[in-house]
RNA sequence: GGACGCAUAGCUCAGUUGGUUAGAGCGUUACAUUGACAUUGUAAAGGUCGGAGGUCCGAAUCCUCCUGCGUCCACCA
């Protein structure tokens, strides 16, 4: 099956100016393009991508030997808000699901990971709102109405939304295109419809009264997780009702105190106790005279203010509480709104006050208690403010008629709660069994997600705007019908949407195909892995595993990662208002991808934050490029680079080179299967260019027939590379002529061990250390790397790979003897190394060095002694750590003795 | 008020269950570069692992307290 995508001509044309340009012979055929001397990402990362996508292998029943892929792995990516352009977040994501996809693909896994859109309900529609009133409109849904608004914010969702797709093509992300979904699409409608109505008909979903989250600006009800807290200068006023009202209370917002209907205080405080149960009438100007009822809460903190609370039922939702709880007691006390939908008093707060808005019936209201001499105090002080970040206005509590999703209710057929099922979810695993258990990384994430299951309140899910998924309950006649449009004339649907995260919760599993029983479903879900940003604990992940469990009886997803978010040089987040934005496409024009991708996954550990700079990315660039290199210089050398299945090592270097490859692969896979993509890539740049390039390669200029396992090795680079930096690997395995590197196979660690199982390591580093020994005092003593020096060896061994010393430490004649007059030396394990410096010796530094060492030498060969003395440490400490110990030592005596005679030699 | 995290080289960070003479990248310095790679090479300098106690034969690593920074939650009416 081939997908192509409307819009993506470009890989195209690419492809078509490269076929051009063969033809006037400037770059090579298909099958084997020359090397360039500098990697160009611009030129090939389009074409790469179209490649990929023709092949089909996005979709995983188009995988090759697709019946043999036993194992499945899935992710359903999160979808990006269709309110505007990707940013660097995206780019993470999309490096680490795509890194994660590859990897697995790679293992010979069924590999889906499922693309798609979020209509983002609130935030969509306020941001074409406010577009759309700074073309002029002074109240965009008045003006053009629900049909007109909701066409306006369709043309802008679609276009944002191709806008976001064509970017994350650009990041090389490896998603199954003919699967892709939208959080708004008709099978998602079905998905939610189907979901409200099970809730509804299992009583967890329920329309109540009772005090929301308002904003005025939106004319709309947020969720509690929803809302921020900002810090604002208050003042706190301490006044009472009336003169002969016993009681003075606190608040910093006196015009909600027209709708008081209880002072709540302490039940053991003395000074109160004998009012407890009294209601008292007060005249405040109100619409009616008020009715105080003093009510005792074990919530009142006595040492606070005046240790009595003014209860306001209809604007504060702990007041809301503990009208219920009264009323629950058989006790109950009224509830008098004040404050309208429009964000002014209403007529319950008197003639003086209805129609103002808060600020200004506050003002009159302290004028007022300050006239009558009831104002005792005020106090300046910072306090927390409620939020949107939408509309940006103050939220409201304003009781009002919503829809709810009951948390705490019993579900018929499971016997537990909702709040139940979020908690096994990660703990026992749903029902106990241990394969429906989330793993969370890191670890600490999973207590702030089970303390916030401990707190969670019921959640309101409609909302008043009109971009989403309108709640599927329809009216006529005092009759309601839920999910299904009734048969018949004079029907009205429920004017209110359904909370965006409503939809977004049912993520993995609608977009494979529920509430049908599909194959995608038995096969793709509960998907393997989730990535996520650690700010959408709550938001997403909770509702996705809530929606999940009570759906399917199944976890969402088996693992989630959660990332921190990402900083700019300085360590400040990246914002609009800062100007510090950075476009990913930009970067992708300047640097490549690949170069992108690496630079946001190194560093990036689980819930850390990490940094981003320009810097970075041209680091990695570096690396992509490097890599590069190492492959011209293989493919220069070797002719034509060619699969090779089996090497025989043959020198030492080929066994150490080889064991290097082995252990990396180890490594590397081990930190895959731990999401840790930093270090994996850490472990992948060290091997890559100081053991194979630095080292190996420059040894293979010397010692010749290595063609097997230049090829061999560079393969399986390209393959461990590639989760990271997909597009170069896959340009450079083009010329291996062995198919596509997208489906190769990740190396085998066991072929790797059976060849490398005689490593000789201990030569191999003392080939080195012999060779850096040289080099350093080379350097100490400014000889011009194109000068060759004589060296003389004390032990033979190293002999064996003089070839190897003469080239890399550049070296004219190479012998084992005794030191030479004129000579710097160094001691190498237990030999010495002797570079024969005519007329070029400082003996005063040459001997303050040997003495410094010795110091130093001296020094530990003391501790060691004495650690090694130690009774304790011996029979306590583990045997190999004492032989690790001895050994040191041993080798620090041997060292003594060496610079002492180089020391006496040098009279 | 509650919870959590971080503190290691000039900067950004590794350091896996306690066993190194504590590492990397970037930056710095020196030398070099017709050579696969100036997007490079070789080498060097640079740290009493935030502070104080404790456990242990042994602590950057475990425990307690303190200091500084950050995040989340709740919200004081």
């Amino acid at each position: 099956m081939k997908v192509k995508l409307p819009g993506w001509g470009f890989g195209l044309q690419l492809l078509l100016f490269y076929r051009f340009l063969s033809t006037l012979g400037l770059s090579m055929n298909d099958s084997s393009p020359e090397f360039m001397k500098a990697y160009e990402p611009q030129g090939v990362e389009d074409a790469i991508y179209q490649k990929w996508l023709d092949s089909g292998y996005f979709t995983p029943e188009n995988l090759p030997d697709f019946a043999e892929r036993k194992e499945v792995f899935s992710i359903a990516m999160p979808p990006p808000n269709v309110t505007g352009v990707l940013h660097l977040g995206h780019s993470l994501e999309n490096s680490l699901m795509d890194a994660m996809a590859r990897y697995q693909r790679l293992l010979g896994k069924k590999v889906l990971l499922v693309p798609g859109t979020d209509h983002a309900a609130l935030p969509t529609q306020a941001r074409v709102e406010k577009m759309l009133m700074k073309d002029g409109l002074k109240n965009p849904r008045q003006e053009l109405g629900r049909e007109g608004l909701v066409a306006k914010i369709r043309e802008y969702a679609e276009q944002s939304r191709s806008t976001i797709l064509s970017q994350i093509k650009k990041m090389g992300t490896s998603c199954d295109w003919s699967r892709l979904a939208y959080t708004f699409d008709e099978p998602r409608n079905v998905a939610v419809n189907e979901l409200f109505k099970r809730m509804y008909n299992d009583g967890l979903i329920y329309r109540g009264y009772r005090v929301v989250n308002w904003s005025v600006k939106g004319q709309s009800t947020f969720s509690d997780d929803e809302i921020m807290h900002v810090e604002r200068a208050a003042k706190l006023y301490t006044f009472k009702y009336g003169k002969d009202f016993p009681i003075a209370i606190a608040t910093t917002r006196p015009e909600t105190k027209l709708g008081d209907t209880a002072v709540a205080v302490h039940p053991d405080d003395e000074r109160y106790q004998k009012f407890i149960g009294q209601t008292f009438t007060v005249d405040v100007g109100a619409a009616e005279p008020l009715k105080i009822k003093i009510i005792a809460d074990q919530n009142v903190d006595p040492k606070f203010g005046t240790g009595a609370l003014g209860v306001t039922p209809a604007h504060s939702a702990i007041d809301f509480a503990m009208y219920e709880l009264q009323k629950m007691q058989g006790n109950p006390i009224e509830i008098i709104p004040v404050i309208g939908k429009d964000g002014k008093m209403t007529a319950a707060a008197g003639q003086e006050y209805v129609g103002l808005n808060v600020e200004e019936a506050r003002e009159k209201f302290v004028a007022w208690l300050r006239a009558q001499d009831l104002l005792i105090s005020e106090e300046d002080i910072t306090q927390n403010v409620a939020t949107n970040d939408r509309y940006g206005d103050v939220i409201e509590a304003i009781p009002m008629e919503q829809w709810w999703l009951d948390v705490n209710k019993t579900i018929p057929q499971m016997g537990k709660s909702l709040r139940d099922l979020l908690r096994e979810a990660v703990t026992s695993g749903l029902n106990g069994e241990a394969a429906q258990k989330v793993d969370i990384s890191p670890e600490r994430s999973i207590k702030i997600y089970l303390d916030r299951v401990e707190s969670l309140r019921d959640w309101c899910i409609s909302r008043q705007i009109w971009w989403g998924h309108r709640i599927p309950v329809w009216y006529k006649d005092g009759e309601m019908v839920v999910s299904e449009v009734p048969m018949g004339e004079g029907w009205v649907q429920d004017e209110d949407t359904l909370d965006t995260w409503f939809s977004s919760a049912t993520w993995t599993f609608s977009t494979l195909g529920w509430p049908k029983q599909t194959a995608d479903l038995a096969t793709y879900h509960p998907t393997s892995w989730m990535q996520m940003g650690s700010d959408n604990i709550y938001l997403w992940m909770m509702r996705m595993i809530l929606m999940s469990a009570y759906a399917l009886q199944q976890i969402p997803f088996k693992e989630v990662y959660f990332h921190g978010i990402l900083r700019d040089d300085q360590g400040r987040k990246f914002s609009k208002s800062l100007g510090n934005s950075v476009d990913p496409l930009e970067v992708i024009a300047q640097y490549g991808c690949d170069a992108l991708r690496v630079s946001l996954l190194v560093g990036n550990t689980p819930g850390n934050d990490s940094r981003f700079s320009e810097e970075r990315v041209g680091s990695a660039r570096n690396l992509v490029n490097k890599i590069w290199n190492i492959s011209r210089y293989i493919s220069m050398n070797v002719g034509e680079l060619r699969h090779v299945e089996l090497v025989f090592p043959k020198t030492l270097t080929d066994k150490w080179i080889l064991g290097c490859l082995a252990q990396t692969v180890e490594k590397v896979s081990k930190l895959f299967d731990q999401s840790d993509f930093s270090l994996a890539t850490e472990i992948l740049r060290e091997f890559t260019w100081t053991d194979f390039a630095d080292w190996y390669l420059e040894i293979a200029k010397v010692e010749k027939g290595k063609d097997d396992i230049l090829n061999y090795i560079l393969e399986r680079l390209l393959i461990l590379w590639h989760p990271f930096m997909p597009f170069v690997t896959e340009e450079i395995y083009a010329r291996f002529n062995n198919g596509m590197l997208l489906v190769a196979k990740w190396p085998d660690i066991e072929d790797l061990k059976e060849v490398t199982s005689s490593v000789d390591h201990l030569t191999f580093t003392n080939l080195q250390a012999t060779i850096s020994a040289i080099r350093n005092i080379r350097a100490e003593y400014q000889v011009t790397p194109k000068q060759l020096v004589d060296v003389v060896l004390s032990d033979k061994e190293i002999l064996a790979y003089s070839d190897i010393i003469i080239a890399l430490a550049k070296v004219r004649y190479l012998t084992v003897g005794v030191k030479p007059e004129q000579a710097a030396s160094a001691v190498v394990g237990f030999a010495e190394v002797h570079v024969s410096l005519e007329g070029l010796v400082d003996t005063e530094k040459e001997r303050t060095k040997i003495e410094a060492e010795l110091v130093s030498t001296k020094k530990y060969i003391e501790v060691q002694t004495m650690k090694l003395d130690n009774a304790d440490f011996v029979s306590r400490a583990p045997e190999k750590v004492i032989l690790g110990e001895k050994a040191k030592l041993a080798e620090a005596i041997d060292k003594v003795t060496k610079l002492e005679q180089q020391l006496s030699s040098m009279k």
